[in-house]
DNA sequence: GACTTTAGTATCGTGCGGATACTAATTGCA
DNA sequence: TGCAATTAGTATCCGCACGATACTAAAGTC
């Protein structure tokens, strides 16, 4: 008879609030501390499930992205308890709300969360860093209209770097990724900026660019 | 009371036999079916020091690299018959003997292993090439001399596609990570190749070099 | 000794990315 | 109303890294 464990999953959520990451904290009053949402898993239920079920109960939609991080054992205790934990990592748009019990707490969120949820979160931050070429996980961390200037600072947030706005703009036409809309957003002072869809098209010639790379 | 389950960590090992990847599989007679080395997670147990120890068991040695791959929850069925398992990666040095009881399977494996664990394979490399550009990966997958056609043959090799020699030589010279020995190798005919040894000297000026974005 | 094979290097051209400077369109203010 | 300030977006130039090609070097083979 093999030992068994109780499996807690955990999910590291994050948006965009004034231009800094943010990650989704439960039931933290002002001040108090926070906590991952999580979810024991049940017999019979797959880990991908279970993870994307309590992203949508708890965010109250499904996240714009979302992936499994890897396995924990916990030395150090998880609320749950249990000795194992799966952690997800997912984002949603920026502008959307914290359901309620929870709060967006930005980072670095140092006394909010425990030690261990904190190296959790620099995880899932490097794995966003490392996949966002690959995927669109910084357009899923934008409303559905967004600007050029909005979408450089957020990979400049990620990758935590600045980058030249030519070169960005250069890469991103060659990557056939984004569509121009008839629609300018005037923000304060200045030109106003053209809004931008997410529209890829894998096509000939459209040769893949590591943004990462840039400068 | 939660439900609690038996968990498994399975060890995809790999090595290098005749220009090929090749996978260690455990039990496989001739032609007969293979599986995956694995171990029961007991109370108490760390997940990477069992894996780790798993590694160094069924080895008789430590790998040379290795890393989690992740969790799953198995619909179809594990051997040790556990819900869930933890896939871990290693690596070994080309020559290294299959421990007793065990085979090198070289890629594609197609019929020894079961689709399941194939997909692993599939994933287990993907995170090689992933990272074999910040990782030593290719470095341990090679004796501790080695020439620079054998390391390049092994960039192609986990790239899955031709690279340019000049080009390599000259980011590999820029990224200071090996290191020439006062020997030469004769393979058979043409000129000796110089045997050089990794010793990464991260220093100023060392330029990060993506070997991955090279032709 | 000529040919073949493999290791390793030198040279050149092209193209990408960064710097700089420019144009464009709006707000704020005198 | 015009000028400065601010932000969006573009054009031009230039250095340099990469790829192509061709070369030298050192061994075996006939």
């Amino acid at each position: 008879m093999p030992d068994r464990f109780a499996t807690a999953i955990d999910l590291i959520c994050f948006t965009v609030v004034g231009g800094a990451l943010a990650v989704l904290g439960a039931g933290a009053g002002r001040g108090g501390r926070s906590a991952l949402p999580w979810r024991l898993l049940g017999a019979g239920e797959g880990l991908d499930t279970v993870a994307a079920r309590l992203a949508r109960t708890t965010l109250g939609r499904a996240p714009g992205w979302r992936t499994q991080l890897g396995a924990s054992s916990d030395t150090s205790r998880h609320p749950s308890l249990a000795p194992l934990s799966v952690g997800y990592v997912a984002v949603v748009p920026a502008g959307t709300d914290a359901p309620p019990g929870h709060l967006w707490h930005r980072l670095p969120a140092a006394g909010a969360f425990g030690t261990r949820q904190q190296r959790g979160m620099v995880a899932a931050i490097a794995t966003l860093r490392d996949r966002m070429d690959v995927e669109p996980i910084a357009f899923r961390l934008l409303p559905a209209a967004f600007t050029l200037g909005e979408l450089q600072a957020l990979y400049e947030l990620l990758l935590g770097r600045r980058l030249h706005k030519a070169s960005f703009r250069r890469a991103l036409q060659g990557a056939f990724l984004v569509e121009p809309l008839e629609e300018w957003r005037t923000e304060g002072r200045g030109r106003p900026a053209q809004l931008y869809r997410y529209a890829p098209r894998r096509q000939r010639g459209s040769r893949p660019v590591r943004f990462a790379l840039l400068a």
